[in-house]
DNA sequence: ACAGTATATTTGTATAAACAAATGTTGTTG
DNA sequence: CAACAACATTTGTTTATACAAATATACTGT
């Protein structure tokens, strides 16, 4: 279905809105597919994120900062979505003894062993969508979405 | 910024999950400054989607499910989104009579003047991002999101 | 016309996001 | 070493989102 089709148009859109409404709608319809995936498992896909990035870290812990930089959507509440992760048992939080300012976050085997257990369901959706693209479609698409986004 | 980079990655990635990442990612580059633009208008991305669909539709009025349906992002509550647009007197809202279950939503003068305010910023907003890619790799960009997003 | 079903929208409630201000800690400078 | 700025995180508050259940109207078959 193209993007015209999808809002039900009727005009012709330039290629320039086009390429907006595609994105948007794309990453709605992944959106949309991920949490469908994860509900059962009763966490949202900005807790999956912080999850993977802790078990991206290994052993070492993470602080707040450095959870907020790395997440795809910034989110303005770091300690909140961290409270969720914590009464699940999904991580542990400290203060940090050299700076104690800083929090350290870590996953817990639970965390780990819940990642496990979504590693084949999130290879799943990934390829849900990628299949209809040969490789090199994957990588020009990677390319232009690259080179489109840089803000000058 | 490559995708790696964003999210300051120490593994190589995939295509597949490149993809998933990017879009992501590029939906949020896109919807922040969408955001930013139209911050001081004091409306929301999603008020604003509501009030083009309503101008797309000319004098006629567009009833909820429609409004439902041509949007993007499906609101789970479009009847909230209409008070506000309401309250701020962009819209109006009435029984239809031919049929009680069904409201007709129409856009006002103000609606309509403060689409025409935006609408050029709306063009700045797609040409910060267009001008990285000549007409046939927009063309191509579209293509590709496309034919990636099919759910079989 | 009546019961049952489908359609269109609204409301209640619980959960989450946005944004600003506040707290606590550390580093810097006179 | 006190004062002040910088940094890291948390909290308060307002607004938005998600989902289910409720309401209200219209259609369909008997």
């Amino acid at each position: 279905m193209n993007i015209e089709q999808v809002i039900k148009s009727n005009f012709i859109l330039d290629d320039a809105k086009k390429v907006i409404l595609n994105v948007m709608y794309t990453q709605n319809v992944i959106a949309e597919k991920f949490s469908e995936i994860i509900k059962p498992f009763d966490i949202s896909s900005e807790q999956y994120n912080v999850l993977r990035i802790l078990r991206g870290q290994k052993l070492n812990p993470v602080n707040m900062c450095t959870i907020q930089d790395r997440m795809i959507a910034k989110s303005s509440n770091t300690t909140r979505l961290i409270d969720k992760l914590l009464l699940k048992k999904l991580v542990t939080r400290e203060v940090c003894a050299m700076n104690r300012r800083k929090i350290e976050i870590k996953i817990t085997s639970l965390g780990l062993e819940l990642l496990a257990t979504l590693d084949p369901k999130v290879i799943d959706h990934e390829q849900l969508f990628a299949v209809n693209l040969n490789k090199s479609e994957q990588q020009q698409l990677n390319f232009l979405l690259e080179k489109y986004r840089t803000i000058k």
